[in-house]
DNA sequence: TTTAATCATGCAATATCATGCAACTTGTTT
DNA sequence: AAACAAGTTGCATGATATTGCATGATTAAA
């Protein structure tokens, strides 16, 4: 048997079965597993396969990198991301909402941290398909493209045979009287019917966000849990959340 | 034993076996391993054989395909694309179903051309957010890493609602009497759901997807409607094929 | 945490390779 | 017939590649 013929069953193999193991490609092709691994190393170097431990996978499909696109832009956004992160425990399942905050939560989930996340958005999933622990559950429905998610009945409807062991959202507007509130009526419903199925809600935006009122109410303050926000926010307005029982943590 | 019969003997053998090895040959023509080598190393250069270490392979097209699925924009799934694109009526719903090529039929529509576009997969409906005439319906479901697309139970049952004016697949495998064939079970079961619903199925693939199975079959050749290929294909296959009423259309 | 599997690395034995060279063949010229 | 040129072959040499094993590091899983 020679080497490249060794390649090309591999290949084959993965092709076919679309995983490989090591400890299987050497007895199979009666060589030491020294050598299957060199093999995959080869042919992962060639970009031919995807080199994993124990074995090897196939490539996946390019993935855009949207990373790019939002990681210059927002380091405001991004510091409120990597703060939610840290509220989240291993196994949970999680949902990100929408909006560009969760984006950033999405890109900045560690690789090693097992978690089942649930999102309407699409540009979640595509950021989570190399997460390897990560197991995405994308809401169906009407693709709503002002804010990049789907929405509808259908979406409404899967999110109520589902229950979240943290709801992250990102603000549109929060009043201390007129409570969560957003700016397109069917993005709040769907929210609305999501919040209702999270033992906790996070909420994050900067300090612009408060105190301000937009279009169509979601819930009242009583509904949510957390305030992540930066150390730019007015006081008086945090007293006023506070004193309705929401916690709040300032960023600087 | 002259060096023309040796270099015959070789490609026979090649042909036959399916590989030769330097040593094996010079026991049985009874030449020097450096004449068979040097025998090798001439018939590479006239692009006969594939020379690897220790022998040689008969030339693959499978070697090309791996290639080519690297390539960050496929000219060659581009093309297929855009005749794919040709098919459309304004206001039909069609499918895409997922993979590379259906992503660049939604780069390749029209942007004045109103559409209702189901896909499964999320790239699909961020491609088409900035269409303006085309409404989007993504199906829900848990997200599939390794063909970037949901499945499951839940898109199947909203594809079951649903109907299709054309429903477009890029191939894994079209062989003439196996039928369209998938990679991956889940796949392979929700692909049959979608065709059912639709009125048309338009599959794309190169020359190297026909003629080939894959693991898991999706439908027989009869419930395809129009192959959309290019001009490498072998035409005893496509005869093949035509005969169980696949129309087939070539681009060059 | 512990344990077992998997891995990277260096090493030595072997196989394969490229190169130069001399011997040989073949066909042609002198 | 002898001389020659061009191509082919086998061998010697050193270079390179491949393989299995030993070692210790790293990772995955219990």
């Amino acid at each position: 048997m020679l080497l490249a013929e060794r390649q090309n069953y591999i290949l084959e193999q993965l092709n076919t079965k679309g995983r490989v193991s090591a400890t299987d490609l050497a007895n199979e092709l009666a060589v030491s597993e020294d050598t299957v691994r060199r093999d995959l190393n080869k042919l992962s170097d060639m970009k031919l396969l995807r080199r994993v431990h124990g074995g090897a996978l196939p490539l996946q499909l390019e993935v855009p990198d949207y990373a790019d696109r939002l990681e210059k832009r927002n380091p405001n956004k991004q510091k409120l991301a990597r703060e939610a992160v840290k509220y989240i425990e291993p196994n949970q399942t999680i949902m990100l909402n929408s909006g560009e905050t969760c984006r950033y939560i999405a890109m900045a989930l560690p690789r090693d941290l097992p978690l089942t996340v649930v999102s309407a958005c699409p540009l979640i999933a595509c950021e989570l398909a190399h997460h390897d622990k990560i197991d995405v559950i994308l809401l169906g429905g009407t693709f709503f493209k002002p804010a990049l998610r789907c929405l509808g009945t259908i979406a409404a409807d899967m999110i109520r045979k589902m229950r979240f062991d943290i709801c992250f959202m990102g603000l549109c507007a929060l009043h201390p009287e007129r409570g969560f509130s957003a700016k397109y009526i069917e993005e709040a419903e769907i929210m609305r019917v999501t919040i209702e199925q999270a033992d906790r809600t996070i909420v994050m935006g900067g300090h612009t966000r408060l105190g301000k009122v937009s279009s169509h109410q979601v819930v009242s303050i009583h509904e949510l849990d957390l305030l992540i926000t930066n150390d730019l926010a007015e006081q008086t307005v945090l007293d006023a959340f506070g004193k309705q029982g929401l916690e709040i943590v300032q960023i600087s």
